[in-house]
DNA sequence: ATAGTGGGTTTCATTTTGGAACTTGTCAAA
DNA sequence: TTTGACAAGTTCCAAAATGAAACCCACTAT
């Protein structure tokens, strides 16, 4: 399969990656949470060519995760910002951050430390049921193909 | 950057992706969560070619997310299963699963449903914080540098 | 004897990526 | 007035990764 035609997979973690799951992409959305906004601080900061830059942030916008904000005219310039689909992506990134954290981290423990401006207080995220409220392991729940796909989705659950 | 440097970044969220960031890997972590263990399974359900999929399980199993266990002797014939560094991903799978059902379903909505086997109803996943459990959004998270990682850490959060 | 299964490896053409130089419009300094 | 810098790209080319298809090996079933 080519890497275009999973966006029309019926299956939203295909639909999402096709979206960002591409090497630098997530790299990149990282950044704008921590408040970059323009081309030549992704750059450096990230490390990638501009080439592949450019790519990336095209796409992003092409698929309503950034917007391009003019910040000067004469000449024009703009800067990547994130749409409510983008600040959508946070725990896509906290799970990601956090598992780093955990597994990945060498003796001197995470780089960086996450606070929760609400109780002020370190924290790591955790998984919890939107209904009970209790958090959520991967033993703890059931997928079951939705009736709407037919024998498409069937077929996604069982292999 | 080359993509394997990626790993020795001061960035759990950079160690993270020099693990699962590849177009597949996800994929394929996906279908571990969903039960599948074996080669040519994962070859019919993803459909990506035997060759990349011999080299992305390699890796899994290098970086300890996957370990190969015997099914039968004579021939020997190995499956792969999540060990508890993989299982700790579930968090980044269901983050990524619940984006596209929000964010890319179509008319049909979502195509498969999750039920939390403790409370039995229909859930979404949330993220809390787990110092005081009260959801996290983009902007209730102050990110700050780790003092052990000196003036390297610094440059992650400034820009 | 032949075909099929499971889990790969090899080969080779096509794509994608990385690195570096070039472009465009504007301002500031020498 | 020429020179240099900045920001945000684009163009060019060599090197690396990928996709498609065929091949391999140890067995088992017909």
């Amino acid at each position: 399969m080519r890497w275009e035609e999973l966006g029309d997979q019926p299956c939203s973690m295909s639909r999402t990656l096709a979206v960002v799951g591409d090497r630098w992409t997530l790299l990149i959305l990282r950044d704008c949470f921590l408040g970059v906004r323009r081309f030549d601080a992704f750059e450096r900061r990230i490390g990638l060519t501009r080439h592949l830059l450019a790519d990336r942030l095209k796409k992003l916008v092409e698929h309503e995760v950034l917007v391009k904000v003019p910040y000067q005219q004469k000449p024009l310039r703009e800067e990547y910002r994130l749409t409510d689909k983008g600040l959508a992506l946070h725990p896509v990134i906290l799970s990601l951050v956090s598992w780093g954290d955990t597994w990945m981290a060498d003796e001197r423990g995470a780089p960086i430390e996450h606070y929760h401006k609400g109780c002020g207080q370190r924290m790591k995220p955790v998984m919890v049921c939107s209904e009970c409220a209790e958090p959520v392991g991967a033993r703890d729940i059931e997928a079951r193909p939705a009736a709407a796909f037919g024998e498409d989705a069937q077929r996604l659950v069982a292999g």
